[in-house]
DNA sequence: CGAGATCTTGATTTCAGTCAAAGCTGGTGG
DNA sequence: CCACCAGCTTTGACTGAAATCAAGATCTCG
């Protein structure tokens, strides 16, 4: 299999692959890293105990699996979902470069979600045990992980909010323009991006179905929002989008 | 205003008051000092700051306030709820003794959410930047600590989880069977309690109208399922309840 | 006791789901 | 190089679950 290749080939010897610098990863602001002096963030790359690939569709751990390592996400994209006993799978999130994943599993010590590769990636996975030896002395690092953690909290009040009380069109419009909020804070173009999930997975997440997204999106292209084929996506009107997000008005309103 | 009353009384001088003793707390198993040994919980005891009183409809603390306390329930119930532009709310969990509110807040430095007391209620309130500071130097509680957020990311997911892909019916009979579990874990009756929150607050945790909330409760006492007068709730089927709740058959199939 | 809040019930509407079919697209092999 | 196939996406017709609108009933508390 494949797949097996290129594990042993990202789990080579520490020599053949170069210490992970996250001094020079273009994404630490957003990461552990951010705010650590020089000397701290070389004890931080220590524990960092390698980088791992992840092709596209292979799954970064698995729901119910043992936990041991958060992993920051390099490069690529990653969804979690979970599953219910009916086999429907909620995706819980979307995840690019310098998000942390795997921190749902702190508490007991298992995998609440599955994470999968939505293309080729890459993650530096960091051993919690040592982390957390670390962040016991580095107070820095202890405030910025607490902060990261915090925010995954506030991240899933936010999906908690639009599912509970947002109506399709407007999960859909404040999805796009969150998304493109991300890709800026990584330096990359909030208004003109690559899907990387599925209308599947879009519609996961939003707990919408597939029909409704393809339908959704077609409104969206036909008022002029946005241009979509396959899945570049460009946002032609963004405040347009915000205000439908926010529910400002109506879109049946614009006519009278 | 007697609000005003209210917390002149709770801030008296700490003589006035006795000391937070966490170790006669017949929560502290599922609070802050889970697993500490003896000293280490009389130092988590020194520095909360105090025990403080909120009544009824009183808020804990607002959607944008500053953030410098995390507050543990000692008695009481809690609501916290998020805001939208349109001013309806998303209320994001329902808080009883033994959980720890405010969480979301250490991100940011701002609470995202409000807390609002649904009976009259008294929290343990614990300074963050001093917590910060013992978390440093006593590793069981830093654990704990992290166990507690990560509990807080599990409830947020699986809160999801039901929102997005989950009947009505499926919905509420899950929550009312939770709600019976935490208080199981807390050595009350599991199958007999008060709903200590309105319709509306039931509504608006589950993403429906408190009209749905109605109707469906109306079916469960049908059905046998639960008694129910006012807020006074048994459950008398835990497992159909459970079965309904998993969406392992449709309440019509019983017929056939 | 009475007024306002909370809750229940019924009739109707609507948004999104389901079912069904057809169109793309990108990868594979002849 | 092109044809074909499987999976993904779009579109349409119909259905259904929950929302909305509208009375009433009941409870709470001054």
């Amino acid at each position: 299999m494949t797949t097996a290749t290129i594990h042993i080939a990202s789990s080579a010897p520490a020599k053949a692959q170069p210490q992970p610098r996250c001094g020079l990863c273009s994404f630490n602001r957003l990461c552990l890293p951010q705010g650590l002096d020089e000397d701290a963030m070389h004890r931080l790359e220590q524990i960092i105990s390698r980088r791992r690939k992840v092709q596209r569709d292979e799954q970064l751990f698995s729901m119910g699996q043992g936990f041991g390592s958060l992993y920051a996400v390099r490069l690529g994209h990653f969804k979690t979902a979970q599953v219910n006993q009916r086999g429907e799978q909620q995706i819980t999130g979307f995840h690019m470069a310098g998000d942390l994943l795997g921190m749902e599993a702190i508490g007991t010590g298992q995998h609440s979600c599955s994470a999968v590769a939505l293309e080729d990636s890459e993650v530096c996975e960091i051993p919690f045990g040592r982390l957390q030896e670390l962040v016991a002395e580095v107070p820095e690092l202890m405030h910025q992980f607490h902060r990261v953690m915090a925010r995954e909290i506030q991240r899933e009040q936010a999906v908690a909010l639009f599912l509970g009380n947002m109506r399709a069109e407007q999960r859909l419009a404040l999805m796009l323009t969150s998304l493109g909020a991300r890709y800026a804070a990584r330096g990359f173009s909030p208004a003109s991006f690559q899907l990387r999930m599925s209308r599947e997975d879009i519609g996961g997440y939003l707990g919408l179905t597939i029909e409704s997204i393809s339908r959704l999106l077609a409104r969206f292209r036909k008022a002029g929002w946005i241009s979509l084929n396959n899945r570049d996506l460009r946002i032609l009107d963004l405040a347009g989008l915000q205000d439908l997000a926010a529910g400002r008005f109506a879109p049946e309103c614009e006519a009278a």
